[in-house]
RNA sequence: GGGCAAGUGGUGGAAUGGCAUACACGCAGGACUUAAAAUCCUGUGGCCGUAAGGCUGUGAGGGUUCGACUCCCUCCUUGCCCACCA
């Protein structure tokens, strides 16, 4: 039986205060954000979720720290918004429709109510008046609405095109969702089909893509390199070859493209991508037709993979035509192949056999002659040495890649192959053979989808089968209900969707089926945050009061594929004047994965740990405590049961500090009565302020919450015995309970509370400032080295000059000790903090 | 093949030119307890030493510097991205 009134720290107190608190965020409205110009904004943003089921410990730990940093902000006095919502379009919902014969919207639906259930119960601080998902047609009629806009900008095209086709998911898929050879969802090789698609012309904004990664200052490098090299430009030369036939007829002219024009003299042969339509023109009525034809089939009929594997030999078949090298006009044979890509550059390749491996194994193969126009030579030494000597040696073993000296290469003969790219091109635009050209391995965006669960692509087709967007007054197209899944395409089954009926003349016309990737919808939900109930995808004030986001977290997963897409839209809000901001999102943290015995939570591998267990067990000021405690965000985090033991521990530890120590008194000290230990204590409150407030804006969590455990250390040991020692202690445990609240945010609301503030919820306590003055100690200890290695400390002022400080050290014990009568050659010191002897 | 990032105790990690291993987990010993849990205290890189103390130590090797986990060069390993991209 005890005593004592205080409650503990038990999982029963834990569960209740939560609960309170939780209730009185979600009624008090604290968190609802509203437009005030007046005081500065901050827009914290994590990359809302597919509804996928069930918050897993990758979830819990992306939304603590969004909300970590929307609590900070609010705190600093920032005017903050920090939604949530759902990419709730998606193929798994489909496929369950298909597997259990559910209804996708219930199916959804239901999950998202589960996992808002959860977001609530881990405290996360949302304006919940703002939450979207983009299965409403509210939502995807303004998908629809930017298409439309696309469309009119020209951006938007229907072509028939090689594409991606996955043939579990049976549906086409963006260049962007293939990895591997293998859809990203299904895990299927990806098949090549020809098929008519919808694609936006994200490759008109290439050049922007790229060059405003500079402006990222806030983006994780990697991320901005992936992008960079996603874009992947390559400054080269077009070069124009006649194309003649066996009598050496001019029937047809031709562009390649190439990085090394340095090389042109050394063109064997030209090589076409196999599905280059100008090989059966050129082949066609010839005796070549037939082989040609066989090759071309069998090529297509490989799989991605396949194609791709690594060391497969390459195939390929004469055309009988030829071209003419317009620097020489050496006559070429022209060939097909299948190791050039269809869908870079111009699908046709100069083949440089001696400077080129891949030319040089076919070559090799097909016994083509090899010219070498490069020598290897020593360039890296003095100036280049002109030596030709062995130069029609063909290379036996692999092709010459590096810089050389130029041979056979008539008026270029002598310099460095390096230097003769520039000359050369240079040359060749003069003479008329080409021209100097960019080009981008970045394609356009292929958006249809053969698929139900998305939005419906808003296009009928005339009498003369050209689209024609759906009047905008008449948006949303709204998925209908009578479809049949396992069919080909659902839409095409639906009686209700299949056609438009025109308003005005009452004409029915075919309708498009296909809907859009969600890739679409997760484009620019961000600004919808900003107003959702905007007649309009949004609306300019607003937007451009909230955006750009200050901070987006979400998954490494992301840096290409959402990242891109959402910086494209940008930018075509920006073309049409929608927005005045450049790039969508100033800041970006990605955040590492969570792993358990070193390897990813999946169900598949049932190595789950469950946050409702961790919250049912520890509370979720804990849990969240050891996400942020355990690694930098940015890293991965290896789940341990035991130290999240210890952040309840710690926690336990602040209840009881504030419960029994914390005691009414009048906060006024005359600083005269501060004896050394408070004055150390004054200083480390003060010092951990600025630690903690830098830390978080840079969202070094794991040491803002160790320099509170260092505090809290310094505080066990601080003995109060006089009022004055009370006023210090209690200045401290009032910081550090403000401190902790973005991260605990329950305890510290309940200890906020029992520590007298009945009426304000600690979110308008206001952050703790710090005095820059009481940072400074009129001692320290120096650190004292001798010969670079720590000899000694010794206390000495904090204001000593060097002067006066040399005869100091020099006399101390163990430095003499080590000096041992040598002559001292150097006294370095490095103010408030070390001093090294040099003898 | 090209590019980027990283490598520190038994573990998670800290220090970005100035005391290597803060803080935490774990472990060991002790206090309290009839006992246990909880809590509190002490210790905890390696080697030598009873100790004081010394030597050594941040993937390997070299360099710059009074001084290097930190900067530079070479290499090794791991992770990620791109890749028959002409």
């Amino acid at each position: 039986m005890s005593a004592n009134h205080i409650m503990e720290y038990s999982i029963n107190t834990i569960k209740s205060l939560e609960a309170k608190w939780q209730k009185y965020w979600d009624e008090s409205k604290i968190f609802h954000a509203h437009e005030d110009p007046s005081k500065k904004k901050y827009y914290v943003l994590e990359m809302y979720p597919y509804p996928s089921g069930k918050l897993h410990m990758g979830h819990v730990r992306n939304y603590t720290i969004g909300d970590v940093l929307a609590r900070f902000w609010r705190m600093q006095g920032r005017n903050v918004l920090y939604p949530i919502g759902f990419d709730s379009f998606g193929l798994p919902a489909e496929n369950a429709a298909i597997k259990n014969n559910e209804d996708p919207k219930a199916w959804t639906e239901k999950r998202m109510e589960e996992m808002v259930r959860q977001m609530k119960k881990i405290g996360l601080s949302y304006d919940w008046s703002r939450y979207l998902y983009s299965h409403s047609p509210e939502y995807y009629k303004w998908n629809q609405w930017i298409f439309i806009q696309m469309f009119k900008n020209g951006l938007v095209y229907k072509k028939k095109s090689l594409v991606n086709w996955d043939p579990v998911d049976k549906t086409v898929l963006a260049n962007e969702q293939v990895i591997d050879g293998k859809g990203w969802r299904s895990g299927a090789e990806v098949e090549k089909k020809e098929i008519e698609q919808w694609f936006i012309k994200i490759t008109a904004f290439a050049e922007e893509l790229l060059n405003d990664l500079e402006k990222l200052e806030d983006w994780p490098e990697r991320v901005k390199t992936m992008q960079r090299n996603w874009i992947g430009k390559s400054y080269g030369t077009l070069i124009k070859f006649d194309v003649v036939d066996e009598k050496g007829k001019r029937i047809d002219m031709i562009e390649t493209f190439t990085t090394r024009p340095d090389t042109v003299f050394g063109i064997e042969y030209v090589v076409a991508a196999a599905e280059h339509p100008k090989v059966k023109e050129w082949t066609k009525g010839t005796k070549k037709e037939k082989e040609v034809n066989t090759f071309i089939e069998k090529v297509s009929k490989e799989s991605l993979i396949e194609r791709m594997e690594e060391g497969k030999e390459k195939n390929g078949v004469a055309l009988g035509v030829h071209a003419i090298n317009p620097v020489n006009k050496k006559k070429i044979p022209l060939w097909a192949a299948d190791y050039v890509l269809m869908d870079y550059g111009t699908g046709i390749v100069m083949a440089v056999p001696a400077h080129d491996q891949r030319d040089f194994l076919f070559a090799k193969k097909y016994k083509l002659p090899i010219t070498v126009v490069i020598h290897p030579d020593d360039v890296g030494a003095g100036s280049p040495r002109p030596n030709t000597e062995g130069a029609e040696t063909a290379p036996v073993q692999a092709a010459f890649v590096d810089v050389g000296i130029m041979v056979n290469s008539d008026l270029f003969n002598g310099i460095r192959s390096d230097e003769a790219i520039d000359k050369m091109s240079v040359w060749i635009e003069k003479q008329g053979f080409g021209k100097r050209t960019v080009t981008y391995r970045l394609k356009d965006w292929l958006i249809s989808r053969q698929r139900y669960w998305g939005t419906p692509i808003p296009i009928y087709y005339d009498d003369k089968g050209v689209p024609q967007p759906i009047p905008e007054e008449e948006l949303p197209v709204e998925l209908p209900n009578d479809i049949e899944f396992g069919k080909g395409n659902p839409l095409e089954t639906s009686k209700s969707f299949k056609y438009y009926v025109d308003k005005k003349t009452g004409k029915k016309y075919r309708r498009e089926t296909d809907t859009m990737d969600t890739f679409f919808d997760s484009s620019w939900y961000y600004i919808r945050y900003t107003d959702l109930n905007i007649k309009a995808p949004f609306d300019k004030n607003k937007a451009n009061y909230w955006m750009p986001v200050d901070q987006y977290i979400g998954g490494i997963e992301h840096a290409i594929l959402h990242l891109l897409y959402a910086r494209f839209f940008n930018k075509f809000f920006k073309k049409i004047g929608l927005i005045q901001y450049d790039e969508p999102f100033k800041r970006l943290l990605t955040q590492g994965m969570v792993l358990l015995h070193g390897e990813v939570m999946s169900k598949s591998k049932g190595n789950i740990v469950d946050p409702d267990e961790m919250v049912e067990k520890f509370g979720t000021d804990s849990l969240r405590l050891f996400m942020l405690f355990a690694a930098p965000p940015e890293d991965q985090l290896e789940w341990n049961d035991k130290a999240i033991e210890g952040a309840w521990r710690f926690l336990n530890r602040i209840w009881q500090l504030a419960e029994e120590r914390y005691k009414a008194a009048v906060d006024k000290i005359d600083s005269a009565d501060l004896d050394e230990a408070d004055k150390d204590m004054e200083r480390l409150r003060n010092a951990t302020i600025k630690k903690i407030t830098d830390d978080i804006k840079n969202y070094k969590f794991n040491t803002a919450i160790s320099s509170m455990m260092i505090l809290m250390n310094h505080v066990d040991k601080y003995r109060t015995d006089s009022v004055t020692k009370q006023v210090v202690l209690n200045r401290t445990i009032k910081d550090v309970v403000v401190l902790l609240s973005p991260i605990a945010p329950h305890m510290c609301e309940e200890l906020w509370q029992s520590m007298g503030n009945k009426e304000e919820s600690i979110i308008r306590a206001g952050w703790p400032r710090y005095d820059e003055a009481a940072l400074k100690a009129d001692t320290f200890e120096l650190v004292v080295q001798v010969n670079g290695k720590l000899r000694s400390r010794i206390k000495v002022a904090s204001d000593i000059s060097p002067k006066a400080l040399e005869p100091i050290v020099l006399s101390d014990e163990s430095v003499q000790k080590f000096i041992d009568g040598k002559p001292v050659k150097k006294f370095i010191y490095v103010p408030g903090k070390l001093a090294n002897i040099v003898v």
